[in-house]
DNA sequence: CCTTTCGCATACCATCGGTATGTGAAGTAA
DNA sequence: TTACTTCACATACCGATGGTATGCGAAAGG
């Protein structure tokens, strides 16, 4: 039928689609491993034969969803030329990106309590805020943003940016997100020197 | 020994402070309900008579913390005189008081997850983002910020000082908490008409 | 006093995440 | 081919957890 080599990578990865969806749905505390395992037509030990329990199997969708994030934010902020650009299409980007239902709530949500944000931070520097932090520590040093420190400015800017995506998702219209991107804009436009 | 009124009031104040301590040491998940009401003195049957379940027990002791942080905020704006000294007053009450590891947990973790994101934003609009929403509307009708769209700019700001809070807890030190404070308030003054 | 109410304890249950062990097919060397 | 090993997964089971149904004794009310 296969190699042993290719059925395993088939079953991690419809482990990870199906969780994923069902993690996207209904939330990490409500999908049982049960349900998970039906979904994806394996049992329990075919699941803990490739992730060392129910959280580890999240944080494993959790960097497949940064992951695919930081990819969108990455491509538009590439299509700029210049600098500043760069960085706003990126900011821009990520705010559209994060306000799909699907990722946020794994992303935004559930990630930080049930990795705890130390981890979560971790995760979510290593493969998206690493490109914001890189991109404001570049304009700093070409002058076209004031002198200051970067990181805490990081944070700032990354954390409006999230939880202007969650109220986007649960309440806002497309009126909404045009304003938000607009302040959004004159933010960061504050930052030039 | 005492009236039923009484009574009752005690074991629900203990209940709630023992779990309050408890969930911001460990967090929600890590808690169980037998851990909750030995540390009360009680049994699980005190704890259903007061509270719906686990989930609303959180939500009581969220309730409380957030109002907790507010009155601290609401003071710090107060002491001033002018409407914008009162909104950057309490911007920096707020970060200052979210940097507490014993509240943050509780607010800014475990509350989304637990209670989702909808009703956590309810609790916090009512309990605290209010006040911001408030003054800056308030602002905009006395020209003293850009007249413009007032909800995008609280969400951006609240999720703004929400992460630096997280941030500043998790690996910050004096110094990291003085950037910060002039980041965001370098942010709040490009606001100004 | 007698009855009702109520604050809470006791006993119990279903489900959940997690583990220990069994099994059959893919891989390997003779 | 054959005999042996490895590995991907299934089966069976366990302790703990949130939740519920019921019992009980003291305070409240007439």
């Amino acid at each position: 039928m296969s190699t042993r080599a290719e059925q395993r990578e088939r079953t991690r990865t419809t482990l990870l689609r199906e969780s994923r969806r069902l993690f996207a749905g209904q939330g990490y505390a409500a999908v049982g491993l049960a349900e998970i395992v039906a979904a994806a037509g394996v049992t329990k030990g075919a699941l803990y034969h490739h992730f060392a329990g129910k959280a580890e199997l999240f944080r494993a969708v959790l960097d497949q969803v940064q992951q695919e994030v930081a990819e969108r934010v990455v491509a538009a902020a590439d299509a700029e030329k210049e600098p500043w650009d760069q960085l706003v299409a990126g900011c821009q980007a990520f705010l559209t990106a994060s306000t799909d239902p699907l990722l946020q709530r794994i992303m935004l949500v559930d990630g930080p309590a049930v990795l705890g944000w130390t981890q979560w931070r971790q995760l979510d520097t290593d493969n998206s805020a690493r490109h914001l932090r890189e991109a404001l520590t570049g304009l700093v040093e070409l002058g076209v943003i004031t002198r200051q420190p970067v990181e805490p400015l990081t944070h700032l800017l990354s954390g409006a940016m999230n939880e202007a995506a969650l109220w986007l998702a649960a309440a806002g219209g497309p009126r909404d997100l045009a304003d938000t991107q607009a302040a959004l804009a004159r933010l960061l436009d504050s930052l030039r020197a």
